[in-house]
DNA sequence: TGTAAATAGGACTATTGTTATCCTAATTTA
DNA sequence: TAAATTAGGATAACAATAGTCCTATTTACA
């Protein structure tokens, strides 16, 4: 299994649906009914992005969440440390008493995964997300099919 | 949270040591207690890794496991896949009944890393986790200060 | 031929993390 | 003041992970 949590999802699409609607306060019900989503599971997501300073909110009549920045700026790491406490894809990468450091320090297979992932989230933004379009159903489909998913 | 399982980590990790011990059969109890962990559940990892056909296995004394194949054509993807139901970085992409597909269709921003994420895992070998040496310990660390932990 | 060491794998349990809900408070606009 | 909104603590339900236990089977070798 490999897979980010649903809070992480959350904020990367409510992430980009706030690109979208680029200036205007959005409310975290508007975000949450457009995706199909929990309301309130999504609040938690939107603010740990508050916290992090990816967003600015407004509370009150009219209120909602807006954008910090420009969706070519703003990467997925940073989405995905806002909403997470640890980042690693092993724990020997988060926790600074793993008990086979002694035994790995020196050929640490995980420190190079590590650093590819670690690549791949920050190097991709939010604009990189909504870019393509008919391209992505594309890759989706052919990945089903590369895992045998109906 | 963005982490692979255990059991996915103890595969990466067992098959690294056969690896090394290219040719003779290594026992699970070996390779378990060279890396301090349980042989019980790493055996596991190792039971699915053969019916994948990683690795071959010879039962009673003075067996073990074996690589079938040679570090430079064996996939970190081959090994996650072998040990994983889903491998898909959401929901979405492993299940075909997704509640949003008809909203994200187009526009699918976790088409897009999951690609990426799909890039990294079937071009990164066996033998490139053992390739590297010191430069890792240095990759560790850097991670460690860019997330503040100490 | 018996024994020890090894894999194979089912069943089960404990723990942890995720996901979601509920409730109350504070803020803001009209 | 009322309604709509964010803020956030508490907690419950659920699922996945991690780990253990037990038994069966295979195999080398004394």
């Amino acid at each position: 299994m490999f897979r980010l949590s649903k809070k992480t999802e959350y904020a990367i699409l409510a992430m980009q649906y706030l690109a979208e609607k680029s200036g205007e306060p959005v409310s975290a019900k508007e975000i949450a009914t457009s995706l199909g989503i929990s309301f309130e599971f999504l609040s938690k997501s939107l603010q740990s992005l508050m916290k992090s300073g990816l967003v600015n909110s407004q509370q009150g009549i009219k209120g909602g969440y807006h954008l910090v920045g420009t969706p070519d700026v703003i990467s997925v790491m940073d989405i995905i440390q806002a909403v997470s406490e640890n980042v690693g894809i092993v724990e020997c990468m988060t926790d600074s008493d793993c008990v086979r450091s002694c035994t790995c320090d020196l050929k640490d297979p995980m420190s190079v995964l590590q650093s590819k992932v670690n690549e791949v989230f920050t190097q991709t933004f939010l604009a990189d997300l909504a870019n393509e379009t008919q391209n992505n159903q594309i890759l989706k489909n052919d990945f089903k099919i590369l895992n045998g998913i109906n």
